[in-house]
Formats: C-alpha cells, sequence, structure tokens
DNA sequence: GTCTATAATTCGATAGAC
DNA sequence: GTCTATCGAATTATAGAC
C-alpha cells in the first residue's frame, strides 16, 4: 500500500505490506493468516506478536485502505475555485490513476463494508463527506430539483469506478488484456468529463 | 432464488434455497456450512447427504445465479426488431427489476467470478455473448470507431449496476433508506435511455 | 525479536442408529 | 431420509526455547 522505498524494511511492516496485499487481493474470510506470514517472509508466530489476532491486522489494513481511496477527494470536492466540471475532470483523473495502480481495491471495500457496514462509521463518513460537499451543492444547482443529485454521483462513480470492478468478468486474464484495459481506463479521463456534462445537459432539453 | 410457491418444498429444495440466500449474503468462504442447515431447518449431516460437500453444493448455487443474472438479457441484446436505445431502455427495465429483488447478486457473482475466473468459461461465455451481439455491433455503428464501443457498454453497465453493489457505502441501513433506494432506481429506468443517449451524442458534436 | 512446537477452536465431512 | 455424535483436517493463537 506504502510506497516501496528502496531502504529495507522493518518486519512491522513487512508484516502490514503483506497483509494488505492478501487482504485486498483474497477478502477477509478467504485470507490465512499462515500466506500473510509467508508472503512477509516470516514466521506465523510473528504475526501476531506484532498485531495480536487476524482481525487487530485487517483493522489496521482496512482503516489504510479507505483512507488512500478516499485521500484526495476531499480536496476536490470542496475547491472553490472550480466549477462543476472541472471537479468533475479532477475526480476522473484521480482516480484513474489510484485504481491502476489499485485495481482491486474498490472490490475490497465494497464487499468488507457489506460484510461489516460499521467501517464507514468507525473510519470517515463517506456519505456525509458526499453529500455536505461544494461539489454536491454544485450538483443541486446544477439539476435544479428536477432530479435527485444523488443520480449524478452514482452515474460519475458509475463510470468511474465499475469498471475496474467488472474487469474480471469484462477483461482477460493475460498481459495484453491487461494492457488493453489500462489504455481504456486512460482514454476515459478525457471521456468521463464530456459524458457527464452531456448527462447534466439532458435536464435542460 | 427459484419464485417461492404455495407448496411445500422438498429438502433438497430447502437446502439450495438456503444456500443460495447465504452464499450470495456472505460469499463462499465466509458461510459456514452449519449455517445454511440452521437456515434450511435441517442437520448438517443432511447437507452432505444431498450435496456431497460444500463446494458442489456452491457450484449449483452460482450456476443458476448466472443464469438469473443473464437470461433475458441476450434476447434483448439480439433482437433484430429494435434499435439501440430500445434496447437500452429494455436493459435498463429488466435490471432494475431484477436486482430489486436481489440486490446482492452483482456483488457475489463479481466477487466470486474474481477469485475464481473460471466460472465464467464452464458457464456462459459473457464476454463473447456481449461482443457478438446485434446491441454491440449496432453500438459500433453508432461510435462509428470514433472511440472503442467497449467504453459505452461499461458505462451502461456502470450506471445500471454500481448502484446496487455500491449501496452499502451509499445508502443508509434503516428500512427508510431502503425505499428511498427502491424508488431512485425506479426512476432511473426513465433516466437511463436518455443518459445512453447523451453519451452517444458526444461522438457528433 | 524470532523461531519451533503445540494448544484450542472451528469447520467440513462421515459413521452409524433409527 | 433424517438424526446425533464424532472424526480429521485446517486454522488461529500461544507457550517456551533461543
Amino acid at each position: 500500500m506504502a510506497e516501496q522505498e528502496t531502504t529495507a524494511l522493518t518486519t512491522e511492516e513487512k508484516i502490514k505490506e503483506a497483509a494488505t496485499k492478501i487482504f485486498i487481493e483474497k477478502g477477509f474470510s478467504a485470507t490465512r493468516t499462515r500466506d500473510i506470514a509467508m508472503e512477509a517472509g516470516i514466521n506465523l508466530a510473528l504475526l501476531n506478536y506484532y498485531f495480536r489476532s487476524k482481525e487487530k491486522l485487517f483493522e489496521v489494513v482496512m482503516t489504510e485502505s479507505l483512507q488512500l481511496f478516499l485521500v484526495g477527494l476531499e480536496e476536490i470536492l470542496n475547491d472553490v475555485n472550480t466549477v462543476l466540471k472541472d471537479k468533475i475532470a479532477g475526480i476522473a483523473i484521480h482516480y484513474v490513476d489510484l485504481l491502476k495502480k489499485y485495481p482491486d481495491l474498490p472490490l475490497f471495500i465494497l464487499s468488507e463494508v457489506k460484510a461489516n457496514p460499521s467501517w464507514l462509521e468507525a473510519n470517515s463518513n463517506v456519505r456525509e463527506m458526499l453529500t455536505q460537499s461544494n461539489f454536491y451543492k454544485q450538483l443541486e444547482a446544477t439539476t435544479q430539483k428536477k432530479v435527485e443529485p444523488l443520480h449524478f454521483l452514482m452515474n460519475l462513480l458509475g463510470v468511474l469506478v465499475f469498471p475496474f470492478v467488472a474487469s474480471p468478468v469484462l477483461t482477460g486474464t493475460e498481459a495484453a488484456d491487461k494492457a488493453e484495459f489500462n489504455q481504456l481506463m486512460e482514454e476515459r479521463k478525457y471521456w468521463i468529463p464530456i459524458w457527464m456534462e452531456a448527462m447534466l445537459k439532458t435536464l435542460s432539453a
């Protein structure tokens, strides 16, 4: 999760890196602490020495994953110097870059939040952050109460995040498929603001 | 999964219904066969008597889940009597209705296909069904090679399916929130064809 | 701090009575 | 077919040597 440095990692960091990789890939229930220990190059006892339990270790990973997904978003959403379309463009670039790096992150978060909704309240409240934002107010102003602004938030997240969530279904498993997929995602940085603008314009017609 | 009849279910059916409910809710790894047995109102031994193993039982549920998600789609996609916008409208109505009934279905399928991609080849090949369809050809004709038609397929699935996948994050847990969410989804039957049309029109500008 | 060995528990599966 | 009781394997967690 954190940036790889050339400096050696401490044992605690090695375990956390390994746990992050495997938890995000397989989810909490399908993950074995032995697999994490092996991935970290240490043994099982040491994992419990540092993190006490599988649950505690997962808690660390989940908290950091939510932060990773949300960091940078709030600034874009509440920037008073940008109009709606600029914010959409900013969000698109930010998330395409982030999810190209961590493509499994959204499915992981969605699955684990569904399994345990308290993760949201425990960390930062996503719903409030979205609906209280300057972005959302601009959305309300644009939709003019003709339609629920939440629709457009769903549309934006849908076109932005869903391809990554569905890539195991939509794309092949070969390396060429992955490259092609990433190319498509890169193109979407350009198109998503245009598409969103077009969707918003359907209200004035 | 199957329609509830007033007639009593056989034991095998009771187990399958219970398994479907719990597997879709919690996924393969987080599900305990004991929980399925309890949900079915029988005991653990009987589950293995009918289905031999957890894996075999899951296989039945997964196959039926994929069919449930895909049945009805192929007819819409390959209807030679409808234009693109009609097909989009048909898909929107079909999936909003389906997912209001089975909101956990997409996240379940996406998670389990990611964990075991062979589910797709084992059952019906989704990718081929989509890209070989009359719908996809109409999409290609409309986009005129200016942009990959796959983008619009992702957009459609994104605006259609993502709200259900993300509802644990976007919507509250109370009953009123659920009703409000379903109301929004109902509205989307009307809007999605309009939004998709607007997105496609960005190519002619 | 790190390891090996093992305890304690959970879980899938089966034996065997009815 | 259905049940109770239990086995055996897998998994988390800990004890104790170094």
